[in-house]
DNA sequence: ACCTGAACACCGTTCAAGT
DNA sequence: ACCTGAACACCGTTCAAGT
C-alpha cells in the first residue's frame, strides 16, 4: 500500500556515507548493493510527480526519473517492471486527490457533481494517464478501488439499483475522461478558418457559442447535468 | 482533399523503370529525384491504415511505414512534417467512415443514436488517435469538419438553440471518446480480487452487474440515453 | 537484495548529396 | 521537387558484475 512504507526515498540521500563519495550532490555511488535501499515505490512516485509538474509528460523518461533520484536508470527496474508501472503509481496517487467527500453528506446530485468536477480537474492536468487508467485492472490500484467503493456506497444509499451501479459509474467516468481532454484543447480548435464557407451551419454555431467561462467548462456542465438527471431517474427502480 | 488526388501511391510501383532496378520487389531505387513521385498523402494514409490493421499502433513507426511504401524513412518527410501528421491523416479518413446518414432522415433522437454508436465503434478500434483528435484544430481535418457540419445542421433543424450546439456536440464527443476506451478494457477490469473484503459495496455492485451483451455496450447505452433525453430537452428553448 | 555500467534494439527527425 | 543514405540524439529495457 502506498503511504505505509517505512523508508522515505522521496528525497535522495546526499549525506556522505559508505557507498557514497562525500561532499556535493554530484557524488557517485560505486557499484554493488548499498547498505540501505535508496529507492522505493513511494519515492519513485513522488519523483515522477515532481518531474511531470516541472517538465510535463514528455519529460517523464526513465532516464530523467533516475537522474532525479540520483540512481542509474536500470536501478528503477528493481522496483517497477516497466514505465507503465510508474504511470500506474502516479495514477493511483492522483486518484486519491479526487474529492469524494460529498457522498454521505450532500444529496446524490450534489455528490455526483462535486466528484465529477474534481475528477475531471485532476486528470485534465494529466491526460497522458487516461489511456492507462481506462484499461487498468482495479486490483493494481488500491486508491482507485477505494474511490469506487465510496462512490458505489453513495449510489446504493441514494436508492440506485445495485446491478446498474457499475454501468452508471463507467458512463460517468467515460464522460469525465473525454472531457478532461477538452480542457487541454486550444481555444480556437473549432475555428473553421478558410473552410467556413463550405460549412455554414457549423460556422454559425461556433460563432454564436461564445459565452462566459471556458468552453470546456460549459460543455462539461451541460453534459454532466444531462447525465445526472438521466441517471438519477433510475433511483428507486428495479433492475 | 483526400480522395481527389490524381496519383495512386497506395500500392508502390514495382515495375521495372528508370530509377528502379528491374525484377523482384526487393529492388532499390538509386538516390536522386525519381521521374515520377512515388509518395503522396493518400498513399501514406492507405499504407498507415493497412499497417495499423496488421500490426496495431505499436507497429506504426515511420520506419515500418516507409518499408511498406518501399522508400527510405526520410522520404516521408517530403510529404508530412511529423508522425503526428500521419496520425491526422488516418484520423480524418476514419471520421469519414462515421455514419451521419440518419441526420435528415430520422428523428433527432434516432439520428444522434446512430451517429454516436457508429462514432464510438470506429474509434474503439483506434483509441491511440483519441489524444490526437481531442486537440486537433478542425481546419486541419476536412472530413472531421464535414461531419460537424452535418451534425450541426441536424441539431439546428431539430430546434436546438444555435448557441448551445457546439457545447452539446463536445459533450457527446467527450462521452464517445471516453467510452471508446472502455471497449478495449479487459473483461475483468473491475474484479476486486484479494481487495474484495475491504471494498464490499463496490464488490457487490460488480458481482450483480452481469447482464447480456458486453459491459462496455451496456454502459454506453445507459449514458447515451441519459445524454439524449437531457440534451433533447433543450430543443425549442432560447439560449 | 539492490545498486552500477555497458550494451541492445529500437525511435523520430535532420540534412547533405544526388538526379 | 523528391528521393537515398548516413547520422544524431534520444528511448525503454536487459544483464553481468559488484557488494
Amino acid at each position: 500500500m502506498l503511504g505505509t512504507t517505512k523508508e522515505r526515498a522521496g528525497m535522495p540521500a546526499v549525506s556522505a556515507e559508505e557507498g557514497h563519495t562525500a561532499g556535493t550532490g554530484t557524488g557517485r555511488r560505486r557499484a554493488g548493493r548499498p547498505s540501505a535501499a535508496v529507492l522505493d515505490k513511494a519515492g519513485i512516485t513522488t519523483a515522477a510527480l515532481d518531474l511531470v509538474s516541472r517538465k510535463g509528460y514528455d519529460g517523464l523518461t526513465m532516464a530523467a526519473l533516475a537522474k532525479q533520484l540520483e540512481v542509474a536508470p536500470s536501478a528503477l527496474y528493481n522496483h517497477v517492471a516497466s514505465k507503465r508501472d510508474v504511470l500506474l503509481l502516479v495514477e493511483d496517487h492522483l486518484t486519491s486527490l479526487v474529492d469524494v467527500s460529498a457522498f454521505g453528506s450532500k444529496s446524490w446530485e450534489d455528490a455526483v457533481r462535486t466528484w465529477a468536477w474534481s475528477y475531471r480537474d485532476v486528470f485534465a492536468e494529466h491526460t497522458p494517464l487516461i489511456p492507462v487508467i481506462a484499461v487498468l485492472p482495479v486490483t493494481d490500484a488500491p486508491q482507485t478501488l477505494a474511490m469506487y467503493e465510496t462512490v458505489s456506497k453513495g449510489f446504493l444509499d441514494a436508492g440506485f439499483p445495485e446491478e446498474r451501479i457499475v454501468s452508471a459509474i463507467v458512463a460517468l467516468e467515460s464522460f469525465i475522461f473525454g472531457s478532461a481532454y477538452d480542457v487541454t484543447a486550444p481555444g480556437d480548435i473549432f475555428e473553421p478558418g478558410s473552410m467556413a464557407d463550405a460549412n455554414p451551419h457549423f460556422t454559425a454555431a461556433v460563432r454564436s457559442s461564445a459565452g462566459p467561462g471556458r468552453p470546456a467548462d460549459t460543455a462539461f456542465g451541460l453534459g454532466l447535468e444531462a447525465l445526472i438527471s438521466g441517471l438519477g431517474a433510475l433511483r428507486g427502480q428495479a433492475g
